[in-house]
DNA sequence: CTTGTAGTGTTATAATATTACACATATAGG
DNA sequence: CCTATATGTGTAATATTATAACACTACAAG
């Protein structure tokens, strides 16, 4: 489980979140289809956002589909359940790094080699709780996104 | 200064605003044109974001300009000067609650009046800070955005 | 088989945002 | 005051992101 910027094995990012998915879909019913599964592919190859036309692009060069909501409809799929996550900061995608566990996820996003690293928070337990709980607010949803440069990128620019 | 959803003369709130933008513009060699007032004036009338096309609808009424870039530019001016925030969430623009302090805002976003109370974080000083020192990330900017229900709407609902 | 549910293909369109360039206005220095 | 420079405005065109609508297909439950 990748907590921060170093590097790592990233082929087990992709065989753990694969084979998540496979699990959770068989055992909940939901159909696992091949634009569903090849759009998580695409954005598990690295740890960055991929807007949604960068991915009907590729699925359009693989002949999967070249209409704006073949990617919609399979993202929404991902995202409701779990296994993507919208970065609202850059209107684009991500795949999820803790699939299988219910979590609200937090992005460190590096503005020079736009790598994206999901650590996760519980926010009912947070500042934030104690301030919701303060104001009587009942939390549904989080988005917790934080740009800057990753430690890689401070050091390329001491030099 | 409002901390969260209960009643208040709003009046003060948009008085303050307009009186800190005016002093921090004189003061740093600003201007604040017709056109960057009156949409500040516009978002300020109640506390929820409203997009830039709602805001350009009632600039157009107004005589004020028709084009996009009109209201982009003001939007522009007074989120770099810290007198309004975009809501990524919602791709939306919301009048500051805290002008003329650097802050880095919280937002806590009611789902059914669409309501907007603005807290504030010292990141640094929070568990994203604690998060991004562990992982030798520097924050330069934060967006926490936190979707729910406010108190009234959960006391409407109970009826 | 029939019927309902979920998924796909496709066209069109909506909603959000930026580029580019000509023109106008403000401000600062001489 | 006059001019140079920077800053702001008007407008057309275009880019980017996202959704609506509808006909069709696949599949599973009864
Ligand atoms: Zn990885
Ligand atoms: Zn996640
Ligand atoms: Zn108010
Ligand atoms: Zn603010």
């Amino acid at each position: 489980m990748s907590v921060g910027f170093e590097n790592h094995d990233h082929t087990f990012c992709i065989q753990d979140a694969l084979e998540t998915a496979d699990t959770y879909c068989s055992e909940n019913g939901l159909q696992f289809t091949k634009t569903r599964r090849r759009v998580l592919e695409i954005l598990l190859m690295q740890h960055k956002a991929l807007g949604a036309y960068d991915i009907l692009a590729h699925l359009s060069d693989e002949g999967l589909g070249a209409q704006p909501p073949v990617v919609y409809r399979a993202l929404d799929f991902l995202v409701t359940n779990g296994f993507a996550h919208k970065i609202e900061k850059l209107n684009a995608y991500s795949a999820c790094s803790h699939p299988g566990i219910s979590h609200s996820p937090v992005f460190m996003i590096c503005r020079v080699c736009e790598n994206i690293v999901e650590t996760k928070t519980e926010p009912l337990h947070s500042f934030l709780g104690t301030t919701a709980e303060a104001a009587g607010f009942s939390i549904e949803d989080t988005v917790i996104e934080v740009e800057g440069v990753c430690p890689s990128c401070q050091k390329s620019a001491q030099i």
